[in-house]
RNA sequence: GACCCCGUAGCUCAGCCGGAUAGAGCAGCCGCCUUCUAAGCGGCAGGUCGCAGGUUCGAAUCCUGCCGGGGUCGCCA
């Protein structure tokens, strides 16, 4: 049970009734208003500015806004879960539920367990594609900012009700795979015993390819050596790629993620009967009198080196609210990078999503107008990209950055960082922060495993809990705290003010998830969960003081039996809210 | 020159579709361990929300213009 949507429709009805007197019109947008927790919680339980929002529609009846909310405070008065609604500052409406509701609210969540705060599903089809990695090299801390915000944006739109395929678009047809290609040959003549020396300037210098030249040397022997490169490049370029695919998996597996989908880049480049997929769609776009032959402008300031004056072939993306039209192939007569893509969205498109949303690096920023400019032109304006940035991450160490060159012996890999800190540090911190920020990394800090690390502090919030149910347990042997059976306790006992902040903060998570699934911010998940455990260490404290507040009484099992509801349904929220995120929920942190 | 992102406490950052006296953590200062785990809690102090206009009942939030930082700018992905 979500109160806040409940009470939106509700007060919803009651403005419907009075818009039925003539007294407002008769179509008003009711998304409009709002039903949210107050500021102060001494404010009540519930706000509206419902009155405000409508102050204006309602002018000829209700002079001002208040004289409004008290008309609907009059209606909300009559409600048997409202206990008082007040009309308070300019118009809003502060509401105090009946303390039923709250039990009802917690007793719904008991039952509910791992499920609640989850929403109904939608239908909705959604395509989460991120990562995306060029397959050649292993994954850096920029990556997995990418990898993890893409990965906690999906399972939060999954339970909040979607339908959502998370999928890896694999860039295996440019040039960057020919010298991955290159470089793996050089790599293959070293485990043949040459001696390569420095790599060459244009190939990838990293170890990681090493083993891969051991395993062609395996394959092949010494018979690529010597041979011109047509007769290699092909051969080694897919298994190269296999071989950086499968170590790129590994990184995410090592960050828990899992895609559902890889998609190739090259296989829209594949001809079928002489034809490309690339082909194919650029040839419906043409019949759309959406491509033509023409020049850019020169762009402005300092031309870029080698820029020349040239016709070629261009997608009227200024029709689709872009700044200029973007051109679809290269001057060797190949593709651009581009034109994959348009195809490629235009698969996603075909298979039936209507709405996909593309996690990129900041670095990519440009691209995002072209882009939903092609999406719109594919699908007749009926499907949408949400483009999501994520900024780049400044990996530091005890304050000093760590500069990340792929030359320098300073390169830190994903994989090293979370071998390092663990999973569960990165993937929290990268979601403490809003993704469009840029995120400060400090190994050091997070190597502390102190409270410096707020993922700590919310892990160590649910251990807690669980470590009172352990309580529990010796205090009254062989009692029955199942969630079946803490549900039938008497709430109506749960009367302090900490507890009732925590119970206030409980009913919010659905209202969290929504909030965070609607505008596709994950962090807010994990400022909600900070603050949640927050309150909980916070009131934990406070039987230092007054051992009667705490969870485990042993004067009385009812008050008990009511506390570890509230634990319950803590521990539930704090490990459902942690499992979206990606991150464990210990049971103990010894 | 154009486009995108950012600018909130000393530092790192929240602030939900405009809402009530702008919040948290760290750092600083003062307290709290015979406890259901001190990996924690309480308190104090700290602000021209980059600047200037505009929109309205109301702006950190929306619009415009500046200033500062970052990113991008036909064929790389």
């Amino acid at each position: 049970m979500n109160v806040f949507s409940e009470f939106h429709a509700r007060i919803g009805a009651i403005l419907r009734g009075i818009a039925a007197d003539g007294r407002l019109p008769g179509d008003l947008d009711l998304a409009r208003f709002t039903v949210e927790p107050p500021r102060e919680a001494a404010h009540g339980d519930l706000a509206t500015n419902a009155a405000m929002v409508y102050a204006r529609d309602a002018k000829p009846h209700f002079p001002n806004p208040r004289q409004l909310a008290t008309e609907i405070c009059y209606a909300l008065a009559a409600d048997a879960d409202v206990e008082q609604a007040e009309v308070a500052g300019p118009g809003f409406i502060n509401i105090r539920l009946a303390p039923k509701v709250f039990e009802t609210v917690l007793r719904s969540a008991i039952e509910a367990g791992v499920d609640y705060g989850k929403g109904a599903p939608t239908g909705e089809k959604i395509n989460v594609e991120y990562v995306s990695a060029n397959p050649t090299g292993p994954m850096h801390v920029g990556h997995g900012r990418g990898a993890v915000f893409g990965d906690a944006l999906a399972n939060l739109l999954a339970f909040a009700g979607a339908d959502v395929t998370r999928e890896y678009y694999i860039n295996d047809a440019g040039a960057q795979v020919d010298v991955l290609a290159r470089s793996a040959h050089l790599r293959y003549r070293e485990a043949l015993g040459e001696n390569i020396g420095e790599i060459p300037e244009g190939l990838y210098p990293g170890d990681y390819l090493k083993p891969v030249g051991a395993a062609l040397a395996r394959e092949f022997g010494r018979s690529l050596l010597g041979r011109p490169e047509s007769e290699w490049l092909g051969d080694l370029r897919g298994k190269a790629i296999d071989a950086m695919m499968a170590m790129i998996r590994e990184d995410l597996a090592a960050l828990n993620i899992e895609h559902q989908v890889f998609f190739s880049e090259r296989s829209l480049h594949e001809k079928h009967d002489g034809v490309s997929e690339i082909d194919r769609q650029l040839a419906g776009l043409e019949a759309k009198g959406l491509i033509y032959q023409g020049r850019l402008p020169p762009p402005k300031g300092q031309l870029p080196d080698g820029w020349e004056d040239r016709e070629q072939t261009l997608f009227r993306s200024t029709g689709f609210g872009d700044d200029v039209d973007r051109p679809l192939k290269k001057s060797d007569g190949g593709y651009t990078y581009f034109a994959s893509d348009i195809a490629y969205h235009k698969s996603k498109i075909d298979r039936g999503f209507l709405s996909m949303i593309d996690v990129w690096g900041a670095d990519h920023g440009g691209y995002v107008k072209r882009m939903a400019a092609a999406v719109k032109a594919l699908s007749d304006g009926k499907a949408t990209l949400d483009v999501r940035l994520c900024q780049l991450v400044k990996l530091v160490r005890g304050g000093v950055e760590v500069k990340m060159s792929k030359r320098g012996g300073t390169f830190v890999t994903l994989r090293e960082v979370v071998d390092e800190v663990g999973v569960d540090a990165v993937r929290f911190m990268m979601l403490f922060r809003k993704n469009d920020a840029t995120l400060e990394f400090d190994l050091a800090r997070v190597i502390e495993q102190s409270k410096d690390n707020p993922v700590f502090y919310v892990q160590y919030a649910h251990a807690r809990g669980k470590s009172i149910f352990r309580q529990a347990a010796t205090v009254f042997p062989g009692a029955d705290l199942s969630g079946a059976t803490l549900a039938k306790a008497d709430l109506g006992l749960l009367t302090d003010s900490g507890e009732l902040e925590l119970i206030r903060l409980i009913a919010q998570f659905p209202r969290q998830i929504d909030a965070a699934a609607q505008a596709r911010e994950p962090h807010r998940l994990a400022f909600y969960l900070h603050e949640l455990a927050s309150a909980f260490h916070s009131h934990w404290n406070r039987g230092k003081d007054s051992p009667q507040l705490r969870f485990v009484n042993e004067e009385s099992g009812d008050l008990s039996r009511a506390r570890l509801a509230l634990v319950f349904c803590l521990t539930t929220v704090l490990a459902s809210g942690l499992s979206v995120l990606g991150v464990t929920a210990p049971d103990e942190m010894r």
